[in-house]
DNA sequence: CTCTACACTGTATGACGTACGCGATTATCG
DNA sequence: CGATAATCGCGTACGTCATACAGTGTAGAG
């Protein structure tokens, strides 16, 4: 019986039955949809409220009969572009949420604007919800309680987006608008340059020993693994706790 | 020898030695003092050019002196706003650790703008870089190779950053431009709202039971703690795996 | 047929980032 | 000591943006 944010209505389909005046040229799915194929061209700096009218022929002011304002299409994009969860095929909760959890870096990757648009606002919309849903419901038969579902699955969804930001932020190759440093330099070349074994002995011991340096690595997917089993061995450690 | 991104050499204090012409009014330390200021009054959105200049007394334009870009600026920001990381003081590894990610999580929640910022571009500056530096210390002693080592303060870091993040979004009162969700609706009453039983079972048996709903419920320590416990239980059981 | 709610347009405003070129300043070189 | 040339901060200007406001035409309701 609350009020809903109208983005928020209307994103879960609850438009105004309008009877009166023209029938409307325009409807938020479409709206949504132009918005998103300009990010996915030239990233979010591409996305401005002209240039989506234009899209679809219409003058800017127009958008503004579905949207609020700009923050508010960003909000409708951030749930719209996400596509539906990976399916649960009678997984354990612990192969289910790894796949779950790599899905989810996987489509920050694939959509960049999204790391910056996620991460303002908690999830309302129906498909991030969905996402939501499905995990819970892999810990369901777990001894966990609500709460730490919750924040297994909250964990976990930060991991992705560290993951997917690392990635993307040391790749300089990356096409989205300011991605890489300033200069074209890489990340490890910068260190190399930078740091004073002084002041950062173990970091710069670990940049002279190779390890580091090679920022590619984080695209491999095993370095993702590794923080991902981190998490998952906590887990499954407190459910053999609480079961036992 | 690699050449240094220009911003990156002056937030080294790699100042370049000139000797012609007027002595400088300003520097970087100020123009970032400054900026951080109206960050920290009014968030990221009231940070302009125009109005660091006159916080300054400068015209806008004498700031592209010392920063290239906004977007420099930005980056520059984002180390200087970053104290020095908390002493060890003697602690073990996961002592340490778990004091290191709390405190870079109170850090975000005190300059909330620092989540933006930081996300963005990889740790280049010297405060940054020491966190990194002092984590990594912690971990010398532990099998672990390089690779782990990095990989486990960066699951660290993402998850103080998630907490952060999560606690911030969802806490209508933030003060940070734009925080909170368009109207005024508490998260949980807009999904006691929207969600239907029949595709959110779930998410939606959680909300009726009680658990859920009660945002405010993150914003306790204990909570963080959780999910930094699991993180810390998965290191700590690959130590003695590797050790044993 | 009239009225009125509504969908979209045109124009305008103020803020913003920053390119460009200026005079003023001051260390260096002749 | 005087000329030179680099550097500083300033003024102006442009293009872009989000969005307020006031229409203008449309089409269902009475």
């Amino acid at each position: 019986m609350a009020e809903l944010p109208p983005v928020v209505a209307r994103m879960w389909g609850r438009e105004p039955v309008s009877r009166r005046g023209p029938r409307p040229r325009l409807d938020l799915a479409s709206i949504t949809a132009a918005a998103i194929e300009i990010a996915d061209a030239e990233g979010l700096a591409g996305v401005s409220m002209g240039r989506v009218a234009a899209r679809l022929g219409v003058a800017p002011m127009g958008l503004y009969r579905y949207v609020g304002s700009k923050e508010d299409l960003l909000t409708v994009m951030a749930d719209s572009a996400v596509p539906a969860p990976p399916d649960r095929g009678g997984l354990p909760w612990r192969d289910y949420l790894a796949t779950w959890t790599r899905a989810h870096r996987d489509l920050l990757l694939s959509r960049p604007w999204l790391m910056a648009v996620q991460g303002g606002t908690p999830p309302m919309g129906p498909r991030r919800l969905s996402w939501l849903d499905r995990a819970l419901e892999a810990l369901g038969a777990t001894p966990l309680d609500d709460g730490e579902k919750f924040n297994t699955v909250t964990a976990l969804t930060g991991y992705a987006l560290t993951g997917a930001t690392l990635v993307h932020a040391t790749s300089a190759a990356g096409g989205e608008r300011g991605a890489g440093i300033a200069g074209a330099a890489e990340y490890g070349e910068v260190l190399a340059e930078v740091l004073d074994p002084r002041t950062y002995p173990t970091l710069s011991a670990m940049m002279r020993s190779g390890t580091l340096g090679r920022s590619e690595g984080w695209v491999e997917d095993a370095d993702f693994a590794f923080g991902l089993d981190l998490l998952l061995d906590g887990v499954e450690a407190l459910i053999r706790r609480r079961a036992g």
